[in-house]
DNA sequence: TATGAATGAGTTTTCATTCAT
DNA sequence: AATGAATGAAAACTCATTCAT
């Protein structure tokens, strides 16, 4: 956890940290990145960063298990699934992908963690947080099976996996290549608002989920939404 | 490409330095990979790398795009889409599982192109990578598609990515954790056949086929093998 | 240029750093001092070097280019010309030695300039300073052409670079036989004054004036220090 | 000395080692010229120069002690300075830029020796060689002496050493600038003749030994090619 | 609390030389 | 005689971390 210190610095300084170390470490694996490039981006002297952390993995740490998801859920808001599920998760999945457009660094930060050539220091850290967000991923699952929205021909543990996979690491490589960039640019952009607007990420979304929906769903279970494609 | 005198190495030590820098590149990102690392696993000097290959980034780049697509290419052998497709992929998944079980290593090379935090000088490489898997397998629905076998409901490009997904980093995921083993374990590991045996491997890609299937299957079309499920 | 740190530096680590870095590129070529050498010399960590440098060529360059021609012109003073012409340049030449004698590290790096086989790195860098010494002995040959001293017989481009080999590495060759020493050696010594003292050093400077005046001297002038003679 | 095996070769074989290993050494000094990449220009098994020549010293003290001298002397021949002195000068320096033309990698290796920040093991080959041709040079101003045609103004010695200055390395520097380029470009070249005819040498030679005959010359002495400049 | 200089272990790479075939 | 693989010492450079001010 970082030092007291750290929370009790100036609010623009405390940002300004967080800022540039979301962008180091969204650009660089644990290992690459560099708290002498962090230093270098901030202004900030590399020692004032062992007054706010007890060493790089304290930040990086902080940042991953503690401010990503955060923000994350501050930026998501709570969604409804226990009306229409399908719905529920297209919304889901269109309010992720505004996420990754307009804080493209927490994203990838976030995904960082189902990087499995992680140093050896921060692999029990990356499975923790897999593990917290196949545990949510699971319980949304189960409330669309509760409601009958998910039939039951594949094993949830193996579902949600998959459906993990799909919302993850495969909106964003779609997303990317909609945008025609690598993620490295993408992270120095600053609006891909104007480049992947709400209406084609709600028909990617849309497309997602009835990917999902096909693999998952109750074929008894018809939405309004459905039917008018 | 390796330098001629790679090629003249005696198999035994040829062998053992592509074994150990496959372990070494699956390990660590290509930028934490350490060729003086490599030359201590392989108790090899390290001025002799320099022999082999012209530099760190000529070994890699024939390791990911030259020796892991070779080898998975004999692995895997032809497989049959134009009979029974949604059976041709079953197959072809599982048998990229098995790859997965008695070649991880590869296994994992060759997932590592996708890894979007990859140091500069491999971005290219992993993105023609990258795009060379995507065309193939795109190809692959296409055949689907002409035989009826998958609806139109969903564009071939993103379905192509979604399926990828699903069939790349989704199943090593679900497989690895099947062996409740982190991936470094695994590389380790020499009988993971034990481990994951046939049966099982069976039942996996047939859930993650159906999973497919469901999202792009066309509902007029049945196989033998869909029904006795 | 170096880095802010560096003139930070307490004055003695300045110097330290400064006098062992001299020594250590007027003994080798650029290609072959080394940074490593330099930090063994002055017992400072490696590491440190880059706290103040960019890299060698950044301390390589300040030497050559900035601290050298300022250390000379400081020592050198200002000479005057324009009075009568062949005292003028006696001076400047005995003054030439002096400083060769005092400072044979910094003369001896000046003089590198002119070395034809340098690494490619720094090959525009001695070629500036070669253009400038040169264009700076043009002026001061066209002084003496305008004031009669200089007679028109050779070109004064060829006559230039005549001259400049002749007070260059001409005089710097006949101090050291005098000196009966190996430039390594008397970089090595420090007080070689005593060795070649300022009567010697004006008999020399004598010597090389009158030598190169009747290559390019206009026998009408005849100054009262040479009718003594 | 070369080991009998060497001597024992094929004539276009040794000499292939022999233009490769002269044009190495004459674009870099000795320690940064490489053995490894002598093999690499001529094809010829690193190993290979180990049954050729001791070592890399050994190969370098050949060329530049025995190999080097010997070829300058077979393309200079004799030039008589017993007659008009003066005109036996301008021709041995015509002849000297021919040399340097015509074999750019030889004359650059003989001038090597006048480097002073030689490698050690070097500096006292090179010490030999430079006074060599100092004794040469001292020995034909004498023939000058004695017939006249140099007065006593400057010591010999030193008047040697300038004298080897200005026809060494001033007329080399004076001749790469008339080429318009860096010794680097003129070793790569292949036909300087073109570019440097001789008119344009004798042209050079004669303003050259008009400087050093202004320098030592006995005025008493005229030469009828003197006269009619 | 902030600073930034100091450090040394680590990396990639080159090279002369040896030696078995 | 020729080869070319093997080696280890050395280089330039980077970085997380410590510590005195």
């Amino acid at each position: 956890m970082p030092k007291p210190t750290f929370f009790r610095l100036p609010d623009d300084r405390r940002e300004l940290v967080v800022r540039e170390a979301i962008a180091e470490f969204a650009e660089h694996a644990y290992a690459d990145a560099s708290l002498s490039q962090i230093a270098r981006r901030t202004g900030i002297a590399k020692g004032s960063f062992y007054q706010y952390f007890e060493d790089k993995l304290d930040l990086y740490r902080w940042l991953l298990a503690e401010e990503a998801p955060r923000k994350k859920r501050e930026f998501l808001g709570a969604v409804r699934f226990d009306g229409d599920f399908w719905a529920g998760l297209e919304t889901y999945v269109e309010r992720g992908m505004a996420f990754l457009v307009e804080h493209p660094g927490l994203a990838r930060l976030a995904a960082a963690a189902a990087d499995p050539t992680a140093a050896a220091e921060v692999r029990g850290l990356h499975l923790a947080i897999c593990e917290a967000g196949i545990t949510e991923l699971r319980a949304l699952l189960q409330v669309g099976i509760k409601g009958g929205a998910i039939a039951r021909g594949i094993p949830l543990d193996i579902a949600t996996r998959l459906v993990s996979t799909v919302i993850g690491p495969g909106l964003t490589d779609i997303v990317l290549r909609e945008l025609g960039a690598e993620l490295h640019e993408v992270l120095a952009s600053t609006s891909l608002q104007r480049e992947l607007g709400p209406a084609r990420r709600r028909r990617l979304a849309h497309a997602a989920v009835l990917f999902i929906r096909g693999g998952l769903g109750n074929p008894q279970s018809k939405t309004k939404k459905e039917r008018h494609r």
